[in-house]
DNA sequence: AACCTTTATGCAACCTTTTGCATAAAAAAG
DNA sequence: CTTTTTTATGCAAAAGGTTGCATAAAGGTT
């Protein structure tokens, strides 16, 4: 599984403690992999159980005490032997999708909010990706090595995200005809009973 | 959760047993919503424990006996009402994503391996949504309603499958320059201690 | 005759993820 | 001055998902 391998892979360059590494992910890595803080804390304490990561407690002045953690040299080797195996692919899951065959014309005004409203989220995340996209990566040729595949998956996220919202404008009008069809032509004729 | 949605959406149409619903999702809605036959056998007990639907034991000729499943009354209302609520988006969780955060010249040519194989998955994919698309949903105008839906559902797997072919080959090409790179220009001079 | 694949269902153990709760103190907002 | 937000960590229960195994018979392959 690799929510661990993300969580080494976040802490490739810099050391962090559980409550820096939740936020990175929100604009980070977590864009292509998504973890709530309790499974990152889990996750640090297995890993460094296993001696993976180190974990070096800094007292702060009045917040509480952090835990950093950082990579050690056999968390490394296995990052690094992880990359070489073979990968898997975990599946989108949406609730939409599976409405979608469920859709009717009694369902079909609420499904269109939902399309709607979906576009609007990935039009935010997509303002944010172009942000992050101008001002890290705006000359993808002349970055270093490893920038140049964290821009591959940005730019994956950025096309995917196009992709999403031309697809949410043909869904709103398709279903827009669905909504102003007369009554009782929902009726299926290609199944007589 | 929706598997159970996935589950009873498959079953809204035609009553099927527990193995013909796994074949079914291998080619319909499991293009959007994966699971194997031991998730589908357990989620079928829970369903009908529920009262969500109904089952029916049929014994077959020299074959072991099935069970059909269909929905209830019960099921229909339940499943008719998840429809109108508030759906939620499990993100895909991609290895490859990861794994691009972790580029170097060591692996650039291995991470390019792995693009190449997606891009062939995809490839196969998309072969089997278009054919699907040309069988059932040439003139999507004309479609019964909830096939509409089913439509867009297609259509969304379609232009997300084009769209990634078109992301490998922008990634095989960048990843090609990073292979061919003179040794020594992985260094990151944006990071200099 | 021995083996493999397909049909058909399921248990049990384990791993992963979500949800709800709990603590604690500083800083900012009202 | 009280409330809310932010920083910072974590436990425990429940739900969801994966992996491995088991059974059983028909039909096809070598």
């Amino acid at each position: 599984m690799a929510l661990s391998h993300a969580i080494m892979t976040a802490l490739l360059e810099d050391e962090m403690s559980g409550y820096e590494l939740a936020k990175a992910f929100d604009v980070s890595l977590g864009l292509f992999w998504r973890a709530s803080h309790q499974q990152i804390y889990q996750e640090l304490h297995k890993l460094s159980d296993r001696g993976l990561l180190h974990r070096q407690t800094v007292p702060q002045a009045g917040k509480p005490d952090k835990i950093l953690y950082g990579l050690t040299a056999a968390g490394q080797e296995a990052l690094g032997e992880w990359v070489l195996g073979s990968g898997r692919v975990q599946e989108g899951k949406d609730d939409l999708f599976v409405k979608l065959y469920n859709l009717g014309k009694d369902n079909a005004a609420h499904l269109a909010a939902e399309v709607e409203q979906r576009r609007k989220q990935m039009m935010q995340r997509l303002y944010l990706y172009e942000r992050i996209r101008r001002r890290h990566y705006a000359r993808p040729d002349t970055l270093p090595v490893r920038r140049k595949g964290v821009y591959l998956a940005l730019l994956a996220g950025i096309r995917q995200g196009e992709q999403f919202l031309a697809w949410c404008d043909e869904a709103l009008a398709m279903l827009a005809t669905v909504s102003k069809m007369p009554a009782g032509a929902e009726a299926d004729p290609s199944l007589p009973s």
